[in-house]
DNA sequence: TTGAAAGCGGTACCAT
DNA sequence: ATGGTACCGCTTTCAA
């Protein structure tokens, strides 16, 4: 018996009577060949059960596989990670002939009309974006499409856009799993705060309807209040020391965005950490003390790192293989707590093909 | 400025002076060639910065690259999703020349010996092993290391043979944190019961340990009474109920191995469901509806899906790249609770490179 | 010990 | 519209 490899071009061209050139035209649709033979070779192609190699014809690519990039700067704690993910994935595909592009924006929706306006006049093949904004970046990135330059989303979406795809966690999903969280660590008995930046924000809004949804579900008690601070470290310390003066007995508070040491700086202030049960969101390196010492609990941790990885493969597979990912590719959030947490930070990660 | 491409054996042959076949030799420390002019070609490589292509040098490969893999058939829930991975990842491979060979075992422990007397045989480059014992399948494991078969295993390790790495959640770890869950779970206050296979078995001691050692880090009270249920669902069943009844003050149960079905069948006709707090271990179809019910209140995954893969990835990286793997490959284990288990169950993944 | 050349499975270009 | 062929970067004979 033997192995019977898989059959290459070579062995179509042998199967349908024409030559490789015709069979690779027939394959990849291309034009300069009758509709007749195409049919015929896509036919035998197919019954022999061809499927192409990657290696192959990542080997004989001409031009590079060039995938750009547009992160901020800011986060540090959250963007440098997407942005190793990124480079970490591209490296893997060098011998795939994969070349990274890479743009920043100092601050988060700081700049980046400009920054894309000038990656649109470069030769790209795919765009990797951290939108500022959910819709205001939509005719920039439609602009890439129309180049057929594909776009993917990274820790949020643009669901209004044409692009291509969105690697993120879903915000709803992550406030509800901080819910039921928080509802057990209480025993279903509140009361209980959430810190948010801005409910105009929509991934802030969703965070909060989810943890709201699941709180309700597994807790009895006063629906939680929510607490704007705008992304300011000085209000989120401010209105923590407030809640908690009004709140003595509060039970627990819901971090929906990075404030948290500010957070945890009032509650040990106000001599209330460890007492409150405190659930935030995201890790980074500042947050590990508080997480040793038990004044957060918990975290939800949105892997940025396999954000910008995945990007990259849902980007390459897309270009070289056709692969259509799904519109949006959410990740897990993931329960992160002190025994735990050191596999998340400094964060590394590993993947390969 | 030109992109510089990278080097080729080709641009090291022509800076070196000498042919491409003299600088493969030099570059894989092949036979027939003086040790002067593999020096030189050595030093101009590195000067260069040569990294090798391994899609140029996949595709040229002659022979196939034979992963071996040996695994229970039970329990499916676990195996399969094992196998699954396992098979995902050669299949990712293909193009690189990558075949898989699968035996199986009906029961893990069972006729282990044989199959690999059996595997001793074949033409293989690498095998994944599921051992039903840290140290029974040593002299096996030998054998094929001497035949230079390297050897990852999976779920959990064998520390005393010459395995290349194993890949699998450090059960103390996973322990840990079903410690400091179970802990946050009943405001360090118990009593809290564990259930286990068997304290002999040194991966189901290790959880105890692990959960022991955050118990008591994070609560206080009682020390949690262990029990033991051989793995027999009927036993696991009793008990449970028994300790219910003697104990109906219990506030929590830990299930360190997989049979948490018959607990929650316990607790369920005792009356006990949702009150005392139940974390478990894995997850399988048959532990959905308790989780949806509210009588597991979270569970710890142990990613098998992943195991597989990596040990596949690991296997290949060393075997045609020369990458060494850790010898221990912790993976992480997850927090899986109502609202994120849809992202585990039916366990679906993916990545690719 | 070393060099030359034939592929591996595709792509792309040049003829026809 | 089709066939032929050089070539991608490396491995592996086969000569020299």
């Amino acid at each position: 018996m033997t192995p019977k490899k898989r059959p290459t071009i070579k062995d179509i061209a042998l199967a349908s009577g024409f030559s490789i050139g015709t069979v690779d035209r027939a394959l990849h649709g291309r034009k300069g060949i009758s509709a007749r033979t195409r049919e015929k070779i896509l036919a035998t192609a197919r019954s022999m059960g061809y499927e192409p190699n990657r290696v192959a014809s990542a080997l004989t690519r001409k031009k590079p596989v060039v995938l750009a990039a547009l992160f901020p700067r800011e986060l540090h704690y959250f963007y440098d990670d997407v942005r190793r993910g990124f480079y970490d994935a591209v490296a893997q595909l060098r011998d795939f002939k994969v070349l990274p592009l890479v743009r920043e924006v100092e601050t988060l929706g700081k700049g980046e009309e400009e920054a894309l306006e000038n990656l649109l006049e470069e030769r790209i093949d795919g765009l990797v974006l951290v939108p500022g904004h959910r819709s205001r970046l939509n005719a920039f990135i439609n602009r890439f499409v129309e180049k057929s330059v594909p776009v993917v989303t990274v820790s949020t979406d643009a669901p209004g856009s044409s692009r291509l795809s969105a690697v993120y966690v879903d915000p709803w999903k992550n406030g509800e799993l901080a819910g039921e969280l928080m509802a057990h660590f209480l025993g279903g008995k509140g009361p209980v705060a959430i810190m948010v930046g801005s409910l105009d924000i929509e991934d802030h809004f969703q965070k909060v309807q989810g943890f709201l949804s699941s709180w309700t579900r597994f807790a009895r008690g006063p629906e939680p209040e929510v607490f704007e601070n705008e992304e300011d470290e000085q209000r989120a310390y401010e209105t923590t020391a407030c809640v908690l003066e009004e709140h003595p007995d509060l039970q627990g508070i819901y971090v929906a965005t990075a404030n948290s040491p500010a957070v945890c700086r009032a509650l040990e202030d106000s001599g209330f950490a460890g007492r409150v049960r405190v659930i935030t969101t995201d890790l980074f390196g500042e947050m590990r003390p508080y997480l040793e010492k038990g004044v957060i609990h918990a975290t939800i941790f949105q892997n940025p790192y396999r954000q910008g990885f995945e990007a990259v493969i849902a980007l390459f597979r897309f270009l070289v293989e056709g692969v259509v990912p799904p519109p949006c590719r959410y990740l897990e959030p993931v329960v992160v707590m002190r025994s735990n947490m050191e596999f998340y930070i400094p964060s590394k990660e590993e993947e390969k093909g």
